[in-house]
DNA sequence: AGCTTCCTTCAGAAAGTTGTGAAGTTAAGG
DNA sequence: CCTTAACTTCACAACTTTCTGAAGGAAGCT
């Protein structure tokens, strides 16, 4: 009786889905709608990082239909990426770490938005109020952190590779 | 006649009012709530980064109890401060430029979190399979950001203590 | 001390969001 | 070519969140 006891030599179905929960719950948190994180979470914590939507909807208990959706906004922000199996139409869905990684620090998209919302703002405050003042740290402050952002990622592969090829 | 035409010396109200919306959308779209956004842009595009209960009430025509809430969530989160002028019981609520840049990158709670269910994850999956690689690996990087983070902080307060010296 | 002004709290209405079932679409497989 | 399995879309119901008006409380001013 090898599996019965807690022998923590097998996965534990029950302590996995815990886990599901638990971080997606933060991930909710953080903003992420429920079923996303939910989806995403169950993924991560997956043998292989691939899963099916029949899966899916199986280990979290939710419809086709939430399954869909979640897939749909996770795959459209880079943090799943979809695949079929050749002759099948069973779709499966998979976590790959380089690629999620790179998806949530990649703020480049909302830093631009926010950049150019702040130059709004200079346009409309009297020239040389401290508003004006304020509003133009405030958009150097933005323009430092895209480009640390970068190099920071930047970074991270060459740890990364490091660490492979050793 | 300067100020009846658009010579832009003057601050314009409604250009201002215009800034504020559109940069509270982004934030909120960022999952800020609505209000403490907007609260939050309309001290960013104020005069003096000061504004008082009844002016912000004012301005983004919202109850009291709105700008309470709103304001409550802001200085607990240290993205404004409040003051009170003394002998007066109008509260005056502050952005101030230096202390709004730190809240915004301290995700340091956050990341203890995630790190913290990972670890939890860890302990479900089976020991050497691919899942735990993998959330090993995220834990690495989780770790990794925090770090940096820092770093990229103190850069930052460098940066700016040169400036102003110069 | 009492009045007044301002802020906060709270209950509830209005608005928004989420997940489901059911119908629709696509593509494999006989 | 028809059947069938799988995913998607859509309308709606349940649930949440949000903002307001009203009542309550604190602190200055006379």
């Amino acid at each position: 009786m090898t599996e019965a006891g807690s022998s923590a030599k097998e996965r534990d179905a029950e302590a996995v889905s815990r886990f599901v929960e638990l971080f997606a719950g933060q991930l909710t948190d953080a903003g992420m709608a429920r079923m996303p994180a939910r989806v995403f979470a169950a993924l991560l914590a997956s043998d292989d990082g691939v899963l099916t939507s029949a899966e899916l909807g199986d280990q979290l208990r939710i419809s086709p239909a939430a399954v869909s959706g979640a897939v749909r906004y996770l795959s459209q922000t880079h943090l799943v990426s979809r695949e079929r199996e050749p002759g099948s139409r069973r779709e499966r869905y998979r976590v790959h770490n380089d690629q999620w990684y790179e998806a949530i620090t990649n703020r480049e998209a909302l830093l631009r938005r926010w950049q150019s919302a702040i130059r709004e703002g200079i346009g409309a405050v009297s020239p040389g109020s401290p508003a004006e003042h304020r509003l133009r740290e405030t958009l150097e402050f933005f323009e430092f952190i895209e480009v640390e952002l970068t190099e920071m990622m930047q970074r991270w592969r060459d740890k990364r590779d490091a660490a492979d090829g050793a």
